[in-house]
DNA sequence: CATATAGTCAAGTCATGACTTCACTATCTA
DNA sequence: TAGATAGTGAAGTCATGACTTGACTATATG
């Protein structure tokens, strides 16, 4: 098991799930990449307020993107994701340690 | 693998975990029980702002307490952290079912 | 070239939520 | 029983962050 983690990404990468728009946009990009003005309508939010959001969940490596020409192409990042995990991992070994009984009732 | 989770919960959830304040103090019930006042001590705030994040923890059940004479003893509640593995497992399946990478980069 | 399209930047609005204070109740203990 | 201790409820303060507008740049297309 991998309990590699790092902290303050985790720190970051809950603030960013803890936004529902957020999640609703990384929902959307884990089906498939998608554009600014997309994402935008499918948020039903303005094309800067995406912006700002996609600024957040880079920085996590939740997702990234990269512009061609006018258009800029967003796809979702599982790195983020194997923070959280860790983050799981983590505590879930914090807890087995004093306990030992989170790993059951997590995995059962 | 068990993909069952209430979306509502982890909405409430990733709420929860996205404040730090909360995510320090359900660090420390993870290490054991704890009073209001020990928590309060733990995280420098008051009495009061620790009952109010307990009850958000205890919504959505990453924390739970009881009420013995005057103290209140509070409680990690493995619950939450179950809901968000299964979040987390939920959609690496749905990108997994797309792209069939997420799997293979989370298990590394 | 003229117009539409895609996105970005700076600035400001507004709601939410984290936290406090103060007054109060309940329980314990000297 | 008097005083201390543990927690709760109501109400308010304050900062943050989600979002918008409007002006702007860059790229595409008739």
């Amino acid at each position: 098991m991998n309990l590699h983690f790092e902290p303050a990404r985790a720190d970051a990468i809950f603030f960013a799930l803890g936004d529902a728009t957020r999640r609703n946009i990384l929902s959307r990009l884990m089906r498939g990449p998608a554009s600014i003005t997309e994402l935008a309508d499918h948020a039903a939010i303005t094309k800067t307020a995406v912006g700002q959001h996609m600024a957040l969940l880079q920085d996590c490596a939740l997702a990234k993107s990269e512009k061609r020409g006018r258009v800029r192409t967003c796809r979702f990042d599982p790195a983020g994701l194997r923070t959280l995990q860790g983050w799981i991992d983590y505590h879930r070994e914090e807890w087995t340690g004093r306990l030992g009984r989170l790993g059951e009732i997590l995995d059962d």
